[in-house]
DNA sequence: GTGGTCTAGACCACA
DNA sequence: GTGGTCTAGACCACT
């Protein structure tokens, strides 16, 4: 399992839930694909310099959830159940509630629709090139 | 003043603050105007159903950082100092951090930048006809 | 909310499981009703001498999986989603795994099933009796 | 020895307290008699995909009991020491936890005595036909 | 080595 | 007062 897990303790949204959805969307979008085994807990929290508990109770949510299985003694890996990758419309759906928020903001601070979709576009390519 | 909020209580983002940003995005976009009052904290809760203390603690947020201004009588208004309504630069700055998260998320779901746009017209669009 | 919580540390159940499925219990049989206050996790904590993590634990779960609602400020509350009490198909669905134990331990054990059923009424009836 | 485990590595009874509880209850039954040899190690790891340190944890432990013997070059057997099989009360008693629980259980999901009943001797049954 | 559970205690957001 | 999050650290079960 490669993906880099992008975790910033200042955010509002708690650091177990920025795993979970990180997570989540690796495994929709496909890098996470089924049987793959995920970092430990130690590992990651050692990585992160965040406490190993925090890194335990997003893998015990994704495990309640049914998209990690836990292989006793050995780790978490993805759940042989998830499918490869989700489909396109579940995809999209993930990401709307984020896309949802930025239009609501971007209405807020009065900017006209090109304004908003040419910077978004340019985030895109920004976040492509990394 | 006829700004209306978007509350949801059940987002990470504790209530106070997303008034208090909501609130700097009216003012940046140019919808509260200096001198606008604003909505007394006791209607503000009411309307939303949420504390009281929240509604205030929000006001006094922006009181301390200068964008609003408490007349005595009166209620709170939009402080005599802001500018009409921010650059566009300023305002598309303010923006720029939800699209960043957007494409990243964007990007760890595997989505091509053609259907991410898309979607995000589609919620400007939306966002526009409220 | 006068759900008595019954809590062995020392039972191989970890305690937020033993807190959760007799909540679950409690709900499905009609004994808590939506709308219905929970004991504060400290309340419950202190009343078992058992840390409030663990007791945050296990109505953390149950908020996920629906049965309870968190009411910001005031406390948990059993969800008002939930029926008043689930059918007797799906609670005996719920005693089903115990009774599938003790069967196969009945068997094991070599006793007949006269016997075992017999000591199974002695058992009901006692506890009805509680 | 034709004794077949029931191992379930999700329960959270630990799978070797598993193999201990089944087989004390497979010696007070009078299915294993002393003298009676065990599987290997091995082979009951290999059969159920354990570890084979699980297997061996259990037989110690069953061992310090008093309730296995270790034969050099033969293997685990039962005790010479045990009865042929323990008395009918002896088991009952074995018995009654697992239907105190089930019947607490009961009673918290507002089943009646006959309901529990019947569910039970269909438990009973199947697992008599396994 | 793996994850799970629990504790004790701190600080935050909300009513 | 309510619950939520996080930390540091201990011990357990299993590979």
């Amino acid at each position: 399992m490669h993906i880099d897990f992008d975790i910033s303790p200042q955010d509002t949204l708690p650091i177990y839930r920025q795993i979970v959805e990180q997570l989540r969307r690796g495994i929709a979008g496909g890098q996470c694909r089924p049987g793959d085994e995920l970092p430990s807990v130690r590992a990651l929290a050692q990585l992160h310099a965040i406490n190993p508990m925090t890194v335990s109770k997003a893998y015990s949510l994704l495990e309640a959830e049914g998209l990690l299985e836990r292989r006793r003694g050995v780790g978490m890996v993805v759940a042989s159940t998830q499918p490869l990758r989700a489909g396109k419309g579940e995809r999209l759906a993930l990401l709307q509630p984020a896309l949802q928020a930025a239009a609501s903001q971007a209405v807020q601070l009065g900017l006209d629709e090109q304004a908003a979709l040419r910077l978004f576009q340019q985030c895109l390519q920004e976040e492509m090139n990394k």
